[in-house]
RNA sequence: GCGCCAGUAGCUCAAUGGAUAGAGCGUUGGUCUACGAAACCAAAGGUUACAGGUUCGAAUCCUGUCUGGCGCACCA
């Protein structure tokens, strides 16, 4: 499937070097030239400014190297007219190509918009890494929501993909947790029990305390080893994280345990190999990565007095891991928390000599809780939190992904919970789901009356309304492109909103294909052009991580 | 104090240095005896936080100021 704003620049680029040859044009190095989708349809299709940018390079007015290149320009298929408007070109597409792409789109079927440019090519996406402590904040779903999504987006334009969940369930925080279920185990035992100062507080571990006692009774009651209760604390925990995130279609395809960079020695060959390069000394006591030679602000910490390493020493050991594991591409879903961490880690990279361009990392601001007008701070540890499933029973498993994936990732997101709960009925989720569920509607009353869309001549989808259905539709592949390269995973679902479902709506209001005055001929066309866009729709939810109902 | 991110309509948010800054929600007023009205049409709503600067062109880039979030550990 062509992606046109790709294409048209190529051949832009091609009319400025035609023009250079024929000498039209004075020879110089051509910048990168840019061509933009339109606000308005009097400007065409896709436009660009190209002749302003030249205008200094070429010495002479942009109307006229407009004009240039107009004339050079290597003329194909789509293109209907290209026009020059002042110093912009403006594109328009061809009509009879658009009618021709209802066909492209039907004989495509659900792999419509899926595209070989990274076939071969393996990527990772790791997101939530939450320890298993508790439920996972909304803060991990924004990011496990954006990993998901990222992925199937990835998997759109060739890539073999992974979705990975890093965790350590060793270190002070697993020991509080395994403390503080034994404290309430012993009190459901109704035995003496104390509890922990600064414990992990929340309701989920009176559950899982009462789980422990039906399964086990009071055989645990006088255990010292804590052991046996941060074991099954762990297991229970994940069991919750892993069956909240399916509901939101978030499955992992690898759970990876930071512990094993301790017992392969990943983690004292960063050391080691930092230390061969002149990279380490010691200090009171602990080892520091001399990152003011790398070009940074201060020296950082590998390994504490203690004798224990800091998170960014394995955190190091688990990237070169993953670039050893053969991926082109690993992109990491950070917090905001988390910002300062990575720079470490890629200096890291470089330093032992690793290719840290593989290695993409998106940071994403926190998520707020609004309720009864006030925000909510979010806490595992004092057992504070909306939980995913709580998430998921208020306004269900769509608008959790929608609502997480529909803002840029530098945005402070406000969930708001009171809007959240009355937004049922109102909610842009259901406007994008309404698309597909009339386009499912309208081939079932067809088939009813006993009309059906074979042999539909797509040439009679003449109505500008119709002609700019087709167009929203054909920009699946650029958009998910666009998403890919930008890696930002939450433009596809501005633009299933606010631009499929947006010219969706009215078009199937006005376009009626199964009306008595339709003559039948134009009829079967158009139930192709509602087949075309059931096809686009499903796809686009089905990236999106969100069903595509056959009835509201 | 230092660093990162943000500040755009009443609210939540868009907008690749390009043409007249757009949606949704909310508000107001209209549309179904035709494929599901969870829809459609229309109206009102803006000094893009503020002040300078760069540019043919700035919400976007630069400098400064203000406000908010997050960091600034031998926590992860």
């Amino acid at each position: 499937m062509i992606r046109i704003p790709q294409d048209l620049t190529q051949r832009l680029r091609q009319a400025v070097e035609n023009a250079q040859k024929a000498g039209a044009l004075p020879t110089f190095e051509i910048p990168p030239l840019k061509v933009t989708g339109t606000r308005r349809p009097e400007h065409g299709d896709y436009a660009t400014p190209a002749a302003m940018q030249l205008a200094k390079l070429a010495r002479a007015r942009p109307d006229q190297i407009a004009g240039i290149l107009i004339e050079y320009f290597p003329q194909t298929e789509y293109i209907g007219s290209l026009e020059r408007a002042g110093g912009f070109i403006n594109f328009r597409l061809a009509d009879s190509w658009l009618q021709q792409q209802v066909e492209r789109i039907l004989e495509e079927g659900p792999s419509f918009a899926r595209m070989d440019d990274f076939a071969g090519k393996r990527a990772q996406v790791e997101c939530v890494s939450a320890n298993p402590t508790g439920p996972i904040t909304v803060g991990r779903v924004r990011g496990g929501v954006m990993g998901d999504t990222l992925a199937r987006l990835l998997r759109a334009m060739g890539y073999d993909v992974e979705l990975e969940y890093y965790f350590n369930n060793a270190g002070r925080q697993m020991r509080l947790l395994a403390e503080s279920l034994r404290a309430r185990y012993r009190e459901r035992l109704g035995l003496p029990f104390e509890f922990p100062e600064d414990g992990y507080q929340g309701d989920y571990l009176y559950d899982i305390a009462d789980q422990l006692i039906a399964e086990h009774g009071a055989e645990l009651a006088d255990e010292e080893d804590l052991t046996p209760f941060k074991e099954y604390a762990e297991a229970k925990i994940f069991e919750m994280i892993r069956a909240a995130l399916r509901r939101i279609n978030i499955e992992f395809d690898n759970f990876f345990n930071e512990n094993w960079l301790y017992e392969n020695g990943a983690v004292d060959r960063v050391v080691e190999g930092l230390r061969e390069r002149g990279l380490v000394y010691e200090k009171d006591g602990a080892v520091w990565f001399k990152t003011t030679a790398l070009g940074m602000d201060q020296d950082k910490v590998l390994i504490k007095s203690t004798g224990e390493p800091t998170y960014r020493t394995p955190d190091i050991a688990y990237h070169i891991n993953k670039l050893e594991r053969g991926f082109d591409l690993a992109v990491n879903i950070l917090g905001a928390d988390h910002i300062e961490e990575y720079p470490d880690v890629l200096a890291g990279l470089r330093a032992l000599g690793y290719d840290d361009s593989r290695v993409k990392v998106l940071i994403h601001q926190f998520v707020t809780l609004k309720e009864g007008g006030e925000t909510r701070r979010m806490s595992t540890r004092k057992g504070e939190f909306v939980t995913l499933d709580e998430l998921v029973d208020e306004v269900g498993a769509d608008a959790v992904r929608y609502f997480m994936l529909a803002r840029s990732p530098e945005s402070h997101m406000v969930f708001d919970l009171d809007l959240a709960r009355k937004q049922s009925n109102e909610n842009p989720v259901y406007y994008i789901q309404n698309a597909h569920v009339r386009c499912v509607s309208i081939a079932r009353v067809a088939e009813e009356r006993g009309v059906s869309m074979e042999g539909g001549d797509v040439s009679l989808l003449t109505d500008p309304r119709e002609l700019a259905l087709i167009r929203k539709l054909i920009e699946l592949p650029e958009v998910i492109d666009l998403c890919v390269r930008e890696l930002a995973p939450h433009k596809i679902a501005f633009w299933a909103h606010e631009e499929l479902a947006r010219v969706f709506h009215p078009t199937y209001e006005e376009i009626r294909a199964l009306h008595s005055e339709v003559p039948e001929e134009l009829a079967r066309a158009r139930l192709k052009l509602y087949a075309a866009a059931r096809v686009v729709l499903a796809r686009t939810l089905d990236l999106m991580g969100m069903s595509a109902p056959e009835r509201m």
